[in-house]
DNA sequence: GACAATTAGTACTAGTTAGGACTTAAATGC
DNA sequence: GCATTTAAGTCCTAACTAGTACTAATTGTC
């Protein structure tokens, strides 16, 4: 049986938002893991380089709460860029349940190459939006984002 | 050598809008899957109910397109709705390359006790926004996408 | 009509995801 | 000071993700 009632509107705002929510977050997903691809990096594990660059010598809890990584991902994301050689744990002296990670010399040189270009490129995506439109827009995500 | 451009601003608005629509989308999907729960739903197999349900008799490929999930995933999670009981492959006579998706009795009936409820969630949440804000955030988040 | 190019779906890979069980260490209660 | 509770990371699981290689079927070309 396959009757329905075909007049649910698609109109329903709340709907629409919520698609249009997800679209655009999944187009700009798509287009920042093609940008980070020539640089070997996976979103989420640039999302820890360029945290790490700015703020040196965090624990894993610290990471965490500034990638929303929740921590059990976060032990296989550190492992891989380990392996890569771009960061490295270090003992917590004072508090020996927590680890401390940091950028190798081999990753602060990838972050100071990538991270200045990456602001750069998303400024010129941006440009095309007046200081207007980027007030409005930052103000409805935080609208949209305290809804939940 | 741990030296840095400390002075790196991090006002810069594309830098705040990218971050912000992150978490914006985060704590949507966060909150929708926790809702979904309850229903042994995942979000992309939730989805594919929800279209199902709507247009009844899709291909792999239409339902692909509307739901934005790529195909060497939907095979994916069609079979773990399958195996489930929600719905069934249904050979496509006209092309034989192509198999067409419906949803079973299981499946229809899950869905109009599921749909509506989860309209009436969502709009609760956005009844918080008037008419006006609706309309702005909807604006924001089109001219967001198509910016990437 | 035969051969080439395209298309639909499946199989497989590496990586991410949340969540829960587990281990070890620190903090708290008494 | 010892026992309980809490906290930090790791390990494991099921599911999703994009992307690529592959199989089978269809379409286009000559």
């Amino acid at each position: 049986m396959t009757s329905l009632p075909t007049d649910t509107p698609p109109q329903e705002p709340a709907l629409i938002i919520a698609d249009e929510l997800v679209r655009a977050y999944h187009a700009f997903a798509t287009f920042n893991a093609h940008y980070l691809q020539q640089y070997d990096l996976t979103p989420p594990q640039a999302d820890v380089i360029f945290i790490l660059g700015q703020a040196h010598n965090l624990t894993f809890k610290e990471l965490g709460q500034k990638t929303a990584i929740t921590k059990g991902t976060l032990t296989g994301v550190i492992n891989r860029l380990e392996k890569k050689g771009w960061l490295r744990r270090i003992a917590h002296i004072e508090d020996r349940r927590s680890t401390k990670v940091a950028l190798t010399v081999k990753g602060e040189q990838r972050f100071l190459n990538i991270f200045p270009a990456r602001i750069t490129y998303l400024k010129t995506r941006f440009a095309r939006l007046s200081k207007d439109e980027l007030h409005q827009v930052e103000g409805a995500l935080k609208k949209l984002r305290h809804l939940f």
